[in-house]
DNA sequence: TGATATAATTAACAGTGTTAAGTTAAATAA
DNA sequence: TTATTTAACTTAACACTGTTAATTATATCA
């Protein structure tokens, strides 16, 4: 009975191309500016065959944003396995977070900004990678309290703080690109510095 | 010749008309749900009224922003009067800031997030409200310098660091309010708190 | 072969930002 | 006052949007 498991592997893989056109023309033209039409057009399939694989148009958005996360996610995996200092850990991963943002903005905006706005109170539920990516930097914060490294006995709100400091500095890099920013390298670095100093203290 | 005087006056009138009635539906209901024929409704004009005094929809958002961007400048000036000590007027204002933020968050989204994406390379163009809200930041950070109590010499990377993380603690807010924050009064401070401790080492 | 299920399409709806052309009302000049 | 100019405003239209219901084509099964 192979022909089904073909047909499902076939539809698998329309979804995929729709995946992939839906992620090119909202990362290159925004979201806002790529009509069900324009994605259709890419494919070479009718409008309408999109909505045999997705609910709408924020569904696709969902699931473009769901792999920008796993991506990210694994960047930060990868890291952790070739370190074994909590705080370098820290540090790096910080860094690597935000140059991801950097190197795919319209992706990072997409998944951190302009999708909570389509998926209002959706954002970051339980079970999605997005918590994932939370809970990794949630344990690498806890290990540095563990090991007395940080003040701070509340492993949430310091991880938290964290998330905020890198967040914050991804954003007004991507979207004030000619604010006359302190060299960018330095800037990251300081941000990411200053945090785990304060955090420390 | 008072005639002239009173017709610009009324043409100001509808501009400040429109201006409030955009205002309102964009915060309510969301930039990208608000069409130029609600507003248009909204004051009993036509929809292309509207064009005569704004010359597209994106006009309208960077004006509602200037505004916003205005209040945001007020709030903070009058807290610096009240203060002496920098460091104390520097917690103050982070807080203002974010606590501004949340208070209006669509006008926050739309100016630091949103108007970005639409007026590509515009943002925080010089002599803009934008600009002058990072100079109040400058100027206090600048005074903890002086005095000191930062360590870092350069007060431009001081200040880009403590707006990243204001911004990024308010965005993290506003864009996922289901996400298990840690009370966000202590987040808050905690944030800014860290910060400046990371600035003083 | 014909029946059945699924994939994909066409046509349509109600809405969008925006423009050009047309209309109305008011201010000026005769 | 009446005619003319000027400004304010509206109507109608264009090309587009996301999405749905109805329809057609295609491939699988008996």
């Amino acid at each position: 009975m192979g022909i089904k498991e073909r047909r499902a592997r076939e539809k698998e893989q329309l979804r995929e191309q729709i995946l992939s056109a839906a992620r090119e023309l909202f990362v290159n033209e925004g979201y806002e500016n790529v009509s069900m039409r324009k994605i259709a057009n890419k494919i070479e399939y009718s409008p309408t065959t999109i909505y045999l694989h997705f609910k709408d148009k924020a569904d696709l958005l969902d699931s473009v944003c769901k792999e920008t996360l796993l991506n990210l996610l694994n960047t930060l995996e990868q890291l952790k396995r070739d370190n074994t200092d909590p705080v370098e850990t820290l540090r790096k991963s910080g860094r690597a977070y935000v140059e991801f943002g950097l190197k795919y903005p319209q992706d990072y905006k997409l998944t951190f900004v302009i999708r909570p706005q389509f998926q209002e109170g959706l954002g970051l539920q339980e079970g999605s990678v997005g918590e994932k990516v939370f809970n990794y930097l949630r344990a690498i914060v806890s290990e540095c309290v563990q090991q007395k490294i940080f003040r701070q006995v509340d492993v949430e709100t310091t991880g938290q703080v964290m998330w905020s400091a890198v967040h914050g500095v991804t954003l007004l890099l991507i979207d004030f690109p000619d604010f006359p920013w302190t060299e960018k390298d330095k800037l990251i670095d300081t941000v990411i510095h200053t945090t785990i100093a304060g955090l420390k203290v």
